[in-house]
DNA sequence: TTGTATGCGTTATCAA
DNA sequence: TTGATAACGCATACAA
């Protein structure tokens, strides 16, 4: 392994000169840089960011907490920091919580050992444990972002989607095709969530009125034994809010031979492949996951710095037409 | 931040004893174990790893080097790695090559800045410059493992599956529900593994005879094109040798009134979610990828204890039954 | 423009 | 059973 004093010996100057030539902060003479690029080049000289890193007391590691990464809406944020972070030339660390089950005193543990510069929580948002891993970080002066669903901001940076306006703009598409009877399912969405949804619908809907909400659960089944309750109140338009949730249910549709759209109109939360490949594909509304991960990665650089940072970042949606509606 | 040198102090002890304590390897007595401890809660101390990694000349970091992560066949097998990393208390990097598009040179030098203990290189077969990659970290010592698909080995760790034998026993499959013209689609394969393909197909069927090859897009519309060429050889059943194609033709065909599995069984390779979502739900042959991972992390692991570790690992593919054939 | 010296937090060698 | 001390590779305060 070579070093800053093999190099330092080999073009006949000090270690500090090397080491200030190289951080570029000390301008050499033309004569003297000469040497000690060749020294670098002739010796294959590789920076030691460990030792680096030890002395300067943080390193350029950002860690990523995620509930699992086989998964493709926490796999498109996630390759969104991955983006920003490999850019900036900083490494990225993934933490699969749900893999590894690590309590909030092991993360930060293990964040505090490694010299973690900041951290990234993705998720987790039905968990309120997490809450207090986020806290601990802020104690010990960690960077950290928050990125996923709207949550009570708590002195950490927030990322999220516009879930009101998500709902608004899905729930006017829904209106704005004839759809009259406008049903909101979700898959055990907590209350604070709902409520967001329930809000954006009555934006849409110019009368008063309340959506009709319709829990389900995963799966082709257990989606067909919704149906029966669609039926009953006319639904003729759904606005379903989880993506794997929207396909399975576009199935079932199908299989009771409840034509999509005309006799049923099905909308989807979320833009990744899998609503691209359902029969019928599905139009839904895009809510940036990978720009969610950009951010995030950005908002974790500039606390890093110590540069000024947005506390909330708010993603506007879109929406996606792809003739299911 | 708290340091052994705190802990000593505080516990009246030598740095040496408390770092040797804490290492395991020094039994002290009893009493002297108890003021070290009491000196870690009281101070709340915490190893710093990067100090250590320093003076070890060793991190306890792997890398994981992906062509992209939001990709359910990537980020499977990325799962697995990090379950078996997690357990054994090393931390995973992810590089995402597409993103970053590093060159051979880039990856090794940030490993090397870095002191990754291990490199993970999964897929990028097409791609003969990773091979310059890896024989660089080889040349620099760093424990390499490859994981993807069959190539000729070379001086360092292989992983893939048995495509020979999914080949066979996808074919024997068709043929058992009585399928008697079968076609290998793909997309775009190199000739090196289609020929396993082929292989694997001659295995099951009796009688002499080669496979029909078709090459395939990805895409709705690519898909269609490709429909006349099976009627023509009047096909009755396709193997897919891409899951993402299965499913897009499994679309084409049903467009063009050709009843899956009646007319025309498909089978897929590779078993995630997106066969699952399918409709119809393909059968497939499962490629293991996330015990590939599992495989994978734990040969590296080998190498960086220097342990023994099998050059080659084979995994065994298996059908997964969904009525498509 | 360059050099000397010290220390980051840990491990490891040697001695006691 | 314990301690003193020298590295690990680098950055930086201070001198020259």
């Amino acid at each position: 392994m070579t070093t800053l004093k093999d190099i330092a010996k080999h073009a006949n100057v000090s270690v500090a000169t090397v080491s200030k030539y190289l951080s570029l902060d000390l301008a050499v003479k033309k004569e003297t840089e000469a040497r000690i690029q060749a020294a670098i080049k002739e010796l294959g000289y590789v920076p030691n960011v460990v030792a680096k890193a030890l002395k300067r007391k943080e390193t350029f590691n950002v860690a990523v907490i995620v509930p699992k990464i086989n998964n493709l809406y926490y796999s498109e944020i996630t390759s969104g920091i991955s983006q920003t972070l490999g850019k900036q030339h900083y490494n990225l660390f993934i933490y699969e919580v749900d893999q590894l089950n690590l309590d909030e005193g092991e993360i930060l543990q293990l964040m505090r050992e490694n010299m973690i510069a900041g951290i990234i929580f993705i998720g987790l948002f039905s968990d309120e444990s997490f809450k207090e891993s986020i806290r601990a970080a802020v104690e010990w002066e960690i960077p950290v972002v928050y990125a996923n669903r709207y949550i009570s901001f708590d002195g950490f940076p927030l990322l999220y989607p516009d879930l009101v306006q998500a709902s608004k703009l899905g729930t006017a598409y829904l209106a704005s095709k004839g759809r009259r009877r406008i049903a909101l399912v979700h898959k055990r969405l907590p209350d604070r969530l709902l409520e967001l949804f329930a809000k954006g619908y009555r934006q849409a809907i110019e009368e008063d009125g309340e959506p009709l909400l319709v829990a389900i659960e995963e799966g082709m089944e257990l989606s067909e034994s919704v149906i029966p309750a669609l039926a009953e109140n006319r639904i003729d338009g759904v606005f379903v809010l989880n993506e794997l949730s929207a396909v399975y249910l576009a199935k079932a549709l199908t299989k009771a031979n409840i034509r999509i759209p005309e006799d049923m109109a099905v909308l989807s939360l979320g833009n990744s492949l899998i609503s691209q490949i359902s029969t019928p594909e599905l139009t839904c509304i895009d809510l940036q996951n990978r720009e969610l991960g950009i951010r995030s990665a950005e908002i974790i650089l500039s606390q890093i710095r110590k540069q000024a940072f947005k506390p909330v970042t708010v993603l506007e949606p879109s929406i996606v037409e792809r003739g299911s509606v």
